[in-house]
DNA sequence: TGAATAGTGTCTTTCAGACACTATGAG
DNA sequence: CTCATAGTGTCTGAAAGACACTATTCA
């Protein structure tokens, strides 16, 4: 939230080439795909095809209307309001995103402040936030004509979320048992939107060191190979991914540590690696060959 | 523009959970980067380093306050209008920016019908329009809370532009001029828009055969070559260019057919090509090697 | 010791880029 | 003919992927 000058009335008019009160006015709200990595919970059995960690998405059960009981994102109205003594509080729109992320699933974002102008990305605290798109079709809300600036958000292992706002329920979803949960899919265009995400979130893995903020602050390459397979949904060849990572400048530091044990059925102690700082990876770790036409 | 049922105001108060009079209204709006490949003007004088090709986009000089006189991206207010019947005429936002080109510079996409559903992008006739992203920063706007939803558009050398609306003047200006002629910048935060809209057309140039949207409908691989040259800022090598055109497989189509002549100077006739099918290019056409870090 | 996990060596194929060359047409 | 432009051949180095191998640790 941020205090501004109200400005008076004669220069608002003045200005003014656009009358709102002419118009239906048009929402405005944000809606939020937040991606996780978590162990694939004893929902639909234990091991997949690609082992434990699965990609989960957040997910709330509607408790108003519409799409009452339906699952949908978490998300809600930016708030742009002007107090009696005459103050404008407006939110940001990524600050919109990160409120409606706290109120509706009680996970709040360290180091909430955003005070980046970039429409792009924000770091707050561990949690990487970046605008996916805006959904503006007319009709897509039964209430009136809104329009929803999506907001991806990733983060390492999170607890799960408890319920609030208007959300009857709030639940970290594996992505692949979305349709399974839900098979009328998700509220509104919610279901669109989670897909714009997921290959949002798959094709910037190739690019950039995003996968390391799906890993705690400490991690083994291995970890890190999990997070790949998981987004990517299909399983890596450990040995090549190992030096690949390696030979990329400023994927991942070496933190001279290991870990304190080996696997549980025996194994060699992993090194533990931190983030680098490249921005981009060059040459970019791409997904195993897919045919890439139409 | 299309028409709706107007919700009836008893199951219109059921459903809302949010009342848009407790709140200061957001204004909704769309802005253009639109962009096209033309002869360098005389403005700047004849040749650049890189030949007579630059890359353009379009600007407005604004007529009307806030930044009157000042040079904006095309742009204006999504409608959504209730008309006296009680119906409802809402715009899709693609809709808007197309509408808002057309009203501003006179040029029209022609069929501008745009049906998809998909916030990513558009193909109206020749021109290809996709959502670039929103920007919602408090206080962008000296008049009231305005969160803009900005597009880019795509098209092949097109007429020069002629002003309407609340545009003074509108002019395809080379990008790599507009601090020159603005040196104050863009109206707005539309300097910066037009930043994230010219990085976004570079990368998408590498990974998808969107070149070939700046080019005719029939276009010769020296012409690709000078879209390439013009969007990135650098030369390629016209060989090594030709050969890896031709290898990607559904990037270009050969036609049969040939240049009437070759070039002024001499040379040999050029074979002309029509765009392929592919939606994404494999292997990438990646940009000569720049340092990728931070 | 045997199985499991971490990490490395090496070979083949693909591709970007440098450079030289051939092919064709205008003046 | 001469020069300019179109298009090809060939070599080198970087990097992806297949595969085999070594290193280390737990039960």
């Amino acid at each position: 939230m941020r205090a501004e000058r109200e400005v008076p009335a004669a220069e608002r008019s003045q200005l003014a080439s656009y009358d709102p009160r002419a118009y239906d006015p048009i929402a405005v709200t944000v809606d939020v795909v937040a991606f996780t990595i978590r162990d694939r919970s004893g929902v639909l059995g234990a091991d997949g095809p690609l082992g434990r960690h699965a990609l989960h998405v957040l997910l709330v059960r509607r408790g108003e209307m519409p799409y009452a009981g339906r699952w949908s994102l978490p998300g809600g109205f930016v708030r742009a309001h002007t107090a009696a003594d005459g103050t404008r509080h407006e939110e940001d729109l990524p600050q919109a995103a990160v409120r409606e992320l706290a109120e509706e699933t009680g996970l709040a974002a360290s180091d909430a402040t955003a005070t980046a102008t970039v429409p792009v990305s924000h770091d707050l605290g561990r949690v990487h936030l970046e605008q996916l798109g805006t959904y503006g079709t007319p009709g897509r809300d039964p209430r009136m004509r809104v329009v929803s600036v999506a907001y991806l958000a990733f983060a390492p292992d999170l607890p799960d979320p408890t319920a609030g706002g208007d959300a009857r329920a709030a639940a970290w979803v594996p992505v692949d048992a979305v349709a399974v949960i839900d098979p009328p899919g998700l509220a509104f265009d919610h279901t669109r939107i989670l897909a714009d995400g997921l290959e949002r979130a798959r094709a910037k893995l190739e690019y950039t060191p995003l996968a390391t903020a799906f890993a705690g602050e400490r991690f083994t390459i291995t970890e890190l190979r999990e997070v790949y397979e998981a987004v990517w949904g299909q399983p890596l060849h450990p040995g090549n991914f190992h030096r690949k990572v390696l030979s990329v400048p400023g994927l991942v530091e070496d933190t001279g540590d290991t870990t304190a044990r080996g696997g549980a059925r025996g194994g060699r102690r992993a090194r533990l690696y931190r983030a680098g700082t490249a921005g981009l990876l060059h040459p970019a770790l791409l997904r195993p060959t897919r045919e890439r036409d139409a």
